[in-house]
DNA sequence: AATGAATGAGTGTTCATTCAT
DNA sequence: GATGAATGAACACTCATTCAT
């Protein structure tokens, strides 16, 4: 048996990827990012076969862990506590990790994600969405389709994280902004 | 000699580069964007400094044009009247110009605007923002700050039209769940 | 313990080199010759000290071996007998081994085989000179170097082989027309 | 009018690859070759789409080279003085231009050259193919395959050449029983 | 001003070889 | 001895930018 495929070194190279994309973006070299994880140039690629298999990989990692964090302790609730406990979580999860967070806006909008992985991705989701339809199906978006009213909750989602990150300084209440704003919308 | 001899082709470069990097995304070489304008590899660069400044003024002229469009034909009337046709020129100019629309989605995300340049851009949208205003200070979001409005209906209008794009059928319907639920966010 | 373990895996490694190199040709990872081989890539090297090792012994053995198939069964008989009977072998060695054959073309001219090794080869093949000698003793090429004659006939042998291979619908007409054209030369 | 593309430079780089390739084999690096050039790094892709299509180029332009070299100064006389002057002519070529001779015997047998590449050099060579023509007709190989009566020579002259490298003491000696051979076998 | 050849640093990826297990 | 992960020097090729014409 010789040294086995190490599980910290992969994520070694997850973590160094998203330290350096959050800073110096997509464009960012292979070798910058072995470096970081304190990995040969090569290795890198025994771990990931090309830099867009690690581009998707990554995506899919951090888009789970932010589902993950916005789904974590849900209360046994109505709608609206649920609703804001996602919410809550979500934006604590982006502002508590802001390289996570940037990393993954840029690779939503890349070139180098598949469409299956799009697609996994959406699946990964799934729970959110949930959530979220128990609260619009009695709401006046009764009749909106389901996948454009997710759209608009995350935009506004990200939107408003955007703006904590601008100004850290009234978190609590940008927070509670956004989501009034956003039950007035669905609830 | 302040400005270079040819307007034509300052915008048949920047009318080239909205096309290819809408399809090749932002690491579109110069050297296609100079052949897809019918001028040389060089001349690109006696038109703009760097890459990087070809980037940020393509980035003004298209948010520019954007907001132009969504401001055009303003009618005399009340708040939502006035939003409601600011809104529908926006989603029309988006969805009747795709490559340009897609090309500025790009920039917004991109590391090369300077901040300086989403500075200019921002006074650019000033006109926008005013109607806006006027419907924000009697509603729901009145203490909220506007530049956090402002950035919430943003992004409403964005998700609508990346939704209208991917569902290109029902378009005007779409258009109008969007502005139904920005008006209930709002108004 | 002067010789490592197995020699079957010497052996599979040795088959393996010859299949991809033939396929490949001599740029073909080490790799994918352990992979062929059904052997692990670090064992390669427990088995040949360098990728250059391999090649010089591959080359050593197909070059024995294609002497040995030509001087196999030879016949108690006259020099021309003798002859036609090692061209023939010699030939049929060649056609029935396509990679062999070719795997061994190339290495015939690659910078990676040692003038030591070309040595030795040479020596191997010196069953095939003395019958060789023979018929060139007492014929027209008398006071030529045997070297030379030797070097010729081998390019005689060659073309044939490459102009059957290329057109093996006439193969033992081919093979009869090289061997007139050969012995003229020297018989 | 910028700088036109230059034709010394193209031959720079054609004679750098030549040289390079006889010291160092086809595994040169296009850095090596570009620097031997005097020429930068990139420039050798300005010339050359890939490495491939110098390889294909410099082989096309060593064989027409070659060709013509054996063809010069052709006598109007009878058949066997014209193969003599040809033969000569040709060995007179390989051996004076050594690493030209080697450079495209590497050639000869690499992957890189295109089939279509062999066929455009096979055109080439059509006018010693006539010369040979004249004088198989009438003679032992009247019955054989011109082109494998080609093939054959052409070994002899290859085997001929590889020989007077070995030992230049002897050139003339050399060229005089290759020819005698060839002369035996088809005149 | 316009052209496109020239430049050379930088890229993702490969691969012979080593070495921890 | 066997394995396959680790290494890092290469490599072919690209591209923003410069500059001779």
């Amino acid at each position: 048996m010789p040294r086995p495929k190490s599980d910290d070194k992969r994520a070694a190279i997850m973590a160094a990827a998203t330290q350096i994309i959050a800073t110096q973006g997509l464009g960012a070299a292979t070798a910058a990012i072995a470096k970081e994880a304190g990995v040969s140039n090569g290795s890198l690629f025994t771990y990931f076969d090309t830099k867009a298999d690690l581009l998707n990989q990554l995506y899919l990692e951090l888009k789970g862990e932010m589902g993950a964090a916005a789904l974590g302790g849900l209360p046994d609730a109505d709608g609206r506590a649920q609703m804001l406990h996602m919410w809550s979580r979500w934006l604590d999860w982006a502002t508590t990790n802001p390289h996570k967070r940037r990393t993954l806006a840029q690779l939503q909008v890349s070139d180098e994600i598949t469409a299956s992985t799009h697609g996994v991705a959406g699946q990964t989701l799934a729970g959110m969405g949930e959530i979220l339809e128990r609260s619009r199906a009695s709401g006046p978006m009764r009749d909106v389709p389901a996948a454009l009213v997710f759209t608009l909750c995350n935009a506004l989602a990200e939107a408003t994280i955007d703006y904590i990150i601008r100004d850290p300084g009234h978190t609590e209440q940008h927070k509670r902004s956004g989501f009034d704003a956003l039950w007035r919308m669905i609830g």
